[in-house]
This record gives C-alpha cells, sequence and structure tokens, in this order.
DNA sequence: CTAAATGCAAATCATTTGCAAAGAG
DNA sequence: CTCTTTGCAAATGATTTGCATTTAG
C-alpha cells in the first residue's frame, strides 16, 4: 500500500490524511515538471472527483507544513514540486526551458551566509537565468 | 540634472526616455524597499499623474531589458528593485521580514553551475527562508 | 461528536489588453 | 511624420472566501 507512506508523512507534520491530500501529494510525487495548481487539479481529477479550490487550499496547507516547495518562474502563477524532488533550477531566458540541477556543495555555504545574519536556515531558493553557450548576443 | 544618467540608461537599451520611466526609475532608485507595482504607482503618482496599466507596462519593459529585477516573496504579488540596488534576500519565515545580503563569493560558484550545464549565467535569485537562531521550535 | 476539510459559486486582486489620443525622435 | 507610449476602462486569470455539507480522528 503505497499510501502509507503518505499518510505518515501527514501525520509527521500534524496534518490530517485524506483522500485529497494524498491525490495531490501522489501527483506531486508522480511529476517530473512543475506544474501549477491548476494543471495539478487535471491530474489529479483523472478518474476520481476533487474541486480546484480544494487543490489550492491543499497547495497552501502542504507548501506551509514543508511538504511541498512552491516556485515562481515569472509567469504569473505558482508552480509547485514535492519536497522529495526539491531541486534548483535554471532558466534559458531565450526558450523558457528549465534545467534542473543539484549543487549539494551550495548549502553549507548558504547556511553559513543564514547564520552570519543572525538566522538558522529552513530552505533556500536559487533560480539561475541564463542563455545558452554559443548563442548568438544581439549588441544592435 | 540627475535626469541625465536614467536618460543614458535607457538609451543605452535602446529604450525611448519617457518623463513615466524616468518616474518610474527614480521611484525604484529611491527605494530601500521592495515595492510592488501598486506602490510603485503611489510613490511615483505624489505630485505627477500616471496611470497603473502604465506602471505595469513599464515594468515589464524594464525588466526585459534588464534596468530592474522583479521578484517574488510569495505575498502573491511581484516587487521590484533597481539593478543598482540587486541584492540577494533571506526572508525570516516567521516575520516576514527581508534581511538584504550581499555575497560576492556566491557569483563565481553559481557562474561555474551556469557552465557546467552549457550556458552563460545572465543573473540569478537567490532567497534563503529561515527563523532568527534561538527561535522556539514547536516540536508538537 | 467536534474540529477540520471540501464543493460551489461569488468575490478579490494583480496584471493585461483594446483602442483612441498624446508624445518622442 | 511615424512609431511608441500612455490613459481609461473593460477583460483576464489566478487565487481566495463564505457558507452549507461531509469526513477524519
Amino acid at each position: 500500500m503505497p499510501g502509507h507512506r503518505l499518510e505518515q508523512l501527514c501525520h509527521d507534520h500534524g496534518l490530517r490524511f485524506t483522500e485529497h491530500r494524498r491525490m495531490v501529494l501522489e501527483v506531486l510525487d508522480a511529476s517530473t515538471d512543475h506544474p501549477a495548481a491548476s494543471e495539478i487539479h487535471r491530474r489529479a481529477a483523472v478518474g476520481h472527483s476533487i474541486s480546484v479550490s480544494t487543490v489550492y487550499r491543499i497547495l497552501k496547507t502542504l507548501s506551509a507544513a514543508g511538504l511541498v516547495v512552491r516556485r515562481d518562474f515569472g509567469d504569473g502563477k505558482a508552480r509547485y514540486e514535492s519536497v522529495t524532488r526539491r531541486h534548483d533550477h535554471l532558466v534559458d531566458v531565450r526558450s523558457g526551458a528549465i534545467v534542473e540541477f543539484d549543487e549539494a556543495a551550495l548549502q553549507p555555504i548558504i547556511e553559513s551566509i543564514a547564520a552570519r545574519l543572525g538566522y538558522r536556515l529552513i530552505d533556500y531558493r536559487l533560480e539561475l537565468l541564463a542563455e545558452a553557450r554559443g548563442a548568438v548576443i544581439d549588441r544592435s
């Protein structure tokens, strides 16, 4: 029963485990992209029933609990990913393509920055804006 | 005439220099916080006339040109800062307070990450989520 | 049983857009 | 003069909310 792991996860964070929360978590665990709320609803609704407002409410709850990470790539809608899939991103400013990467070496450096400021790091969001090497640069 | 610098800046980026663009740039250059579009409009409108839609259009243009940096702190509205004030941020998840910092050592590390992925870094956004040291942690 | 979660539809809020008038180069 | 920018008001689109109903613990 794959649901047990997710149920435990919710309980560990003091959240009730509902059918709908399971659906949303499963969608995010199965997604390799970064779906927005409407897309998560679309995927979760396949064969099931769930309202969009419920998806929004669940995403807000799960984000607050840290089970889900909310991202913004500047296209007007928030995107989400499961913490288990958490990683950083590089956005190709020409094509809009998103490249994921995971640079473990950054964690300690960033932690020390927070510490120096008198804080304990909880999480961080890093987004690189870049263009493919060799791209023609318009200096007109 | 302080307007000359801004005029040059616009011209260098192929943008027409208008009274309204000057107003928005001046507001951002004078702001130490991270005003959202509506707040920028409010500040620019003091003693002048400018419509909100114009502020939005200008911010989009200036962002695309790289004269202004668009940020998202997760409260539903985009925030802006002048490139000349560009820096990274730490968000105190308890109070919502934003602490600015500038860690020069990060730049080369992040550039190398982009390079490794086959890209040339244009810019990056780093946001730390943290809690004050010594804050009581609720492990209920 | 009781507090929390959900559906539905209406409400909000930020941001965008169509079109005619005003302005920059 | 020609192309771009701006105003205004209406349109869009994402996200939120009130309230009655259902469900988890």
